[in-house]
RNA sequence: GCGAUCGUAGCUCAGUUGGUUAGAGCGCCGGUUUGUGGUACCGGAGGGCGGGGGUUCGAGACCCCUCGAUCGCCCCA
């Protein structure tokens, strides 16, 4: 029979398990624990939309839509398309739910999201995601609300050597008014930027700003500066976000060239990045951001929505992952080794088993392979305690070997252990 | 979309300038030793070298294509 080539798995998904499992879970874990503390509601949206939610919120025209989206006709010819991002998910759940009533909202959600793209170090076609918005409230307060949830996420997680790059990019005025100096200054000097930042002139000036380029680097110390274009209002909700923040306790830089792409982003701007030189730097590579987000009053106007503010930051989860360290898999509390093939001496094992687990001792059994192997076995997989269980002349002998600590944990576990003793193997 | 590096047993890898039946460690299975014990020893199963094509008397090693991985560029919602 000709052997069947097993598939592989889809390019730049990723199967997790073990340690690396493990540190994903406590990622999810603290968000969740972390989200409660601060009163943040869970939601739950479909991980495909049609396709214009997204395209719509994004921008048609973008590389982004035309490129990096997954997206696929269904069977009625639809064009769906796997979330990239929650934000615009959100705002359609928002909308078509009628969530307005619970205005304004604090949510959280995680789960995966999809793009196409070439996938490198900490970047996959599916990863995932934890995500907190808050929308309908345009005060400041919001912003630090949940720059404070983010801040304690991120310390709870044990991860240092972070800190939290602060920019505003001002209301719809001051923006424009800022964008339109920079293309004039950087315009003056086109010849001399790098290729790719002569094509962003046109496309996405502010993407200048940070470039990696050393070219274009130097005229960005000189660029216009945002602060020089922000209206009274402006001024103020950002003063009011710092105050607001200093009094949190939260730190934070301000990062004047730090700039959210698309053009419904508004006020606040921020992303956690780690420091020069640290750990963290090095074990993210290129990809550098951690946890980034803004305040996006336009967007679910973009959805045929009222106009509603909005603000909200997104992080991923393998990223903040590699970061936490090791989350080893914990050893049993108690290995019931059943070091006989007679029947009864299984049963009084996998009697004790069932025992332990109901009031809450985590245990497994060993009962296959070399008998006189299984012993071994228990001892190396590092358990805290370890019950043997052979057949000595007919009768059931056991021995309970573990540290003080370990064994005071099974004295629910003794009358059950006692009971499984009167009963007599057969032979 | 572009570039660099890489792809050999379940895992980590070694395989000389292409040459007889492809190796090690770990893990797994079995046995011996020990006998209240994470030891040591012996043995076993398991791959035909990501896939396809080519060069050659002969390729895991060279060439081409393809798939995938890794890292970087572009992009980064």
């Amino acid at each position: 029979m000709a052997k069947t080539k097993t598939p592989q798995a889809i390019r730049g998904t990723q199967d997790i398990f073990g340690a690396e499992a493990e540190s994903f879970a406590f990622v999810v874990e603290t968000f969740e624990r972390v989200r409660k503390l601060y009163r943040f509601r869970r939601a739950e949206m479909p991980v495909f939309e049609k396709t214009e939610v997204f395209a719509r919120s994004i921008g048609e025209t973008t590389d982004i839509v035309s490129k990096e989206m997954y997206s696929f006709e269904d069977r009625g010819g639809e064009s769906l398309t796997l979330r990239p991002e929650f934000t615009a998910g959100i705002a359609r759940a928002y909308l078509t739910n009628g969530w307005q009533q619970h205005a304004p909202v604090k949510l959280a959600t995680h789960g995966p999201l999809f793009r196409y793209e070439r996938p490198q170090k900490g970047r996959y076609r599916q990863f995932h995601q934890i995500d907190a918005e808050i929308i309908g409230a345009a005060e400041p307060q919001a912003d630090v609300e949940l720059l404070a949830m983010a801040d304690q996420v991120i310390r709870e997680l044990g991860i240092e050597g972070v800190t939290l790059h602060l920019n505003t990019l001002g209301d719809g005025d001051s923006r424009e008014a800022w964008r339109a100096a920079l293309v004039e200054h950087f315009r003056s000097v086109k010849d001399e930027l790098s290729e790719e930042s002569q094509e962003r002139l046109e496309k996405n000036p502010l993407r200048i700003l940070d470039s990696k380029d050393r070219r274009d680097q130097r005229f960005v110390a000189d660029a216009p500066k945002i602060d020089d274009f922000l209206t009274d209002e402006a001024r103020s909700f950002f003063d009011a976000v710092t105050s607001g923040l200093d009094a949190a306790g939260v730190k934070w830089v301000r990062a004047e060239s730090l700039v959210r792409g698309l053009d419904y982003y508004r006020h606040t701007a921020f992303e956690f990045i780690p420091d020069e030189g640290s750990a963290a730097a090095d074990a993210l590579g290129s990809q550098s951001t951690i946890l980034g987000g803004g305040r996006y009053d336009g967007l679910i106007e973009s959805l045929g929505g009222p106009s509603t503010p909005a603000v909200g930051w997104a992080a991923g989860i393998e990223r903040l992952a590699m970061l936490v360290g090791e989350k080893g898999e914990e050893p049993a509390s108690l290995m019931v080794v059943v070091e006989s093939d007679a029947a009864a001496v299984r049963e009084a094992g996998q009697k004790v088993l069932n025992t332990a687990r109901r009031v809450g001792i985590d245990s497994e059994m060993i009962a296959t392979g070399s008998p006189r192997k299984r012993y071994d076995k228990a001892v190396k997989s590092g358990a805290a305690a370890i019950l043997s269980l052979s057949d000595e002349d007919g009768r059931i002998a056991h021995r309970l070997k573990g540290d003080d600590e370990a064994l005071a944990r099974l004295d629910p576990l003794f009358n059950a252990i006692a009971e499984s003793m009167s009963a007599s193997p057969q032979t």
